[in-house]
DNA sequence: AATAGTATTGCAAACATTTTCATTTTTGGG
DNA sequence: CCCAAAAATGAAAATGTTTGCAATACTATT
């Protein structure tokens, strides 16, 4: 039946109209969008018109309220602002606007509590999966999850006995790939510049690598050079020139390429050459970092290869809820550049 | 009236059943959450322990059917991946996330049949606002924001015409900034590296008021020693390689601070010291660009200001959206840092 | 031309909320 | 302790879709 005409000016035009237009009913309409085969060809083309002329647009909320997934995911991280989650954010959200999701992003500042708050957001939302940086969170937020049985993919740290799908790279093994570089070329006196670890679960298993480096190494210094740095290339320069000016390192080992390029900054400007009287390794190597005058040495994280492959996971739960937990180890890459070299 | 029980198994608690939970209507529990002042206070703790029991989260699809505002803000950027508009959306979202709206963040990687595309998709989502970057769109963008009538907001590049509000710095007067720095700093050959300006109005403002400086400028080179690269740190250290080893400048305005850093390590790896051989200036001032050893010179665009002015607007419109359109350039500031210096 | 089968379409219920209007309860002043 | 006014609550309609089921319109066979 054609709709009650008596119905005040409306601006958004919805299924009644197209429908008015094309002279069917809205179930035809709604057909021609998710069965189109079950409507005759003709049909089709007259509701396509109907639908450039009114211009209509549909609404996934009402699609929503009947049952149909929302089309959208949500993704929390701890940050956009620098550089370090961007290209994973970027490759995760290719992936699934190619299968036509939309991502709502969040971002916390390393606030757990914030992240409990974001999450519940996104639940309002009803979106159809959610992305969570770390396997470290509040227990509210794991709890929430787990009541809602939405589906989760933790993203960035792998973990082996993971609460739910994980696709990361080992953080634990980069610390320890990174400082073995580093015992291997033969130094003994190395400075560590990392991250506070408060509520980062992937600085502390990095940290916790290089300490187990140190700790099978022969005729190394027992005293841990550690100076808590942050996440701004400023800091730590300031951070890394204040361990250079003790000159008890030949070498240092900045927990992410942020503060590794910090190093290599300070280094010049205290006019210490690297390699020659400093080494200097990373742990990351976001885009350009190869780029640097020394290149920085430093271990890969897949994260564009991290950020597709936690798209796909996230897609086949969302398709299988019931499937067997997935877990998956992207590997890393150490790459040994121009800023680190033997010290005999 | 209470109802129906004999209903299937449900997973997400509903309004009603917070109802029943609490021995109230479902418009109780509506208003407890709309207008609370509206219900007794000895109800409304009755109802919020019943939220807590059931597990009730609202459900925004619904509201949104009913007419209510969705809560969430589509922002089309051109990427990501890089750092350039990271600072942006990690202002703007914090801006609208203070406000508890959430942002469904798009890119089209400078494909603007993409951001048809996202625009749509956004529509279907009944987002309450949308932030676009730049004022180039494609013809149907346009008429498709105009015939939905829905808030707009043009961030980044400011246009005293715009169709929409818009909030950011001029562009050309960055690129008129710039070069008339080293023009005044006695520079008269000057090589340009800027990113290709298809579908890219802001680096096309930036290189057109960088000729509008050499207009003006006395005893010029008349030829435009011009190369366009990408964002891309590497591909810009290639491309001012090559520049530099023409040994024709005596310095490099680069479009944006990713290819100012490219140019700081090209020179290194040159061995041309900046500035005495080799002046760099640069567009943007992305964090980090101060630390570099020489410091990158450069007209900082102050993305976090455009950030949160334009979260500002944008709500603003939303509130009220007949209000007048508003358009407010942001001050660029000229940064002389050390890769720059006299030429005589 | 009648029939069975199939392809196409329409009706109406369902989804989770909000809100208007009506009804009930509470409050306070006499 | 009654009454009017104010405060609190509930019933029901409305929002824009999708879909199961029923009805209708074709098609091919005899």
């Amino acid at each position: 039946m054609l709709r009650d005409m008596g119905k005040k000016y409306k601006d958004q035009a919805d299924i009644f109209d197209v429908a008015n237009a094309a002279g069917v009913s809205t179930s035809t309409v709604s057909r021609t969008f998710n069965h189109p085969n079950l409507v005759r060809p003709q049909t089709r083309k007259r509701i396509a018109e109907a639908i450039k002329t009114t211009g209509y647009i549909r609404n996934r909320a009402a699609q929503v309220i009947h049952g149909r997934r929302s089309g959208t995911i949500g993704f929390i991280v701890p940050t956009i602002e620098h550089t370090i989650f961007a290209e994973l954010v970027h490759a995760f959200s290719r992936a699934l606007e190619a299968e036509d999701y939309s991502i709502i992003l969040s971002s916390h500042d390393y606030d757990l509590k914030r992240e409990y708050h974001l999450l519940r957001k996104l639940l309002e939302h009803r979106v159809d999966g959610i992305a969570l940086i770390g396997r470290t969170h509040k227990k509210e937020t794991s709890e929430l999850l787990n009541i809602q049985k939405i589906p989760v993919v933790n993203v960035w740290n792998y973990s082996e006995s993971s609460e739910f799908d994980c696709i990361g790279a080992s953080n634990f093994e980069a610390g320890y790939v990174a400082c073995k570089h580093l015992i291997d070329l033969g130094h003994r006196r190395i400075g560590f510049v990392f991250p506070d670890h408060f509520d980062n679960d992937r600085a502390e298993d990095r940290l916790n690598g290089a300490k187990a480096a140190m700790g099978e190494a022969h005729n190394i210094e027992d005293e841990l050079l550690l100076k808590f740095s942050s996440y701004s290339v400023s800091r730590a320069k300031f951070d890394c020139k204040e361990i250079l000016l003790q000159r008890k390192t030949t070498a240092l080992l900045c927990g992410n390429d942020v503060i590794g390029r910090g190093a290599l900054h300070a280094a010049r400007e205290l006019d210490i050459s690297v390699p020659d009287q400093q080494s200097i390794m990373s742990i990351g190597d976001f885009k350009g970092s190869a780029d640097f005058v020394p290149s920085l040495s430093t271990v890969r994280i897949p994260s564009e290869k991290i950020g597709i492959a936690s798209a796909e996971v996230l897609l086949k739960r969302i398709l299988q809820p019931e499937c067997a937990i997935e877990r998956k180890k992207i590997n890393l890459e150490l790459l040994p550049r121009q800023s680190t070299s033997p010290w005999s």
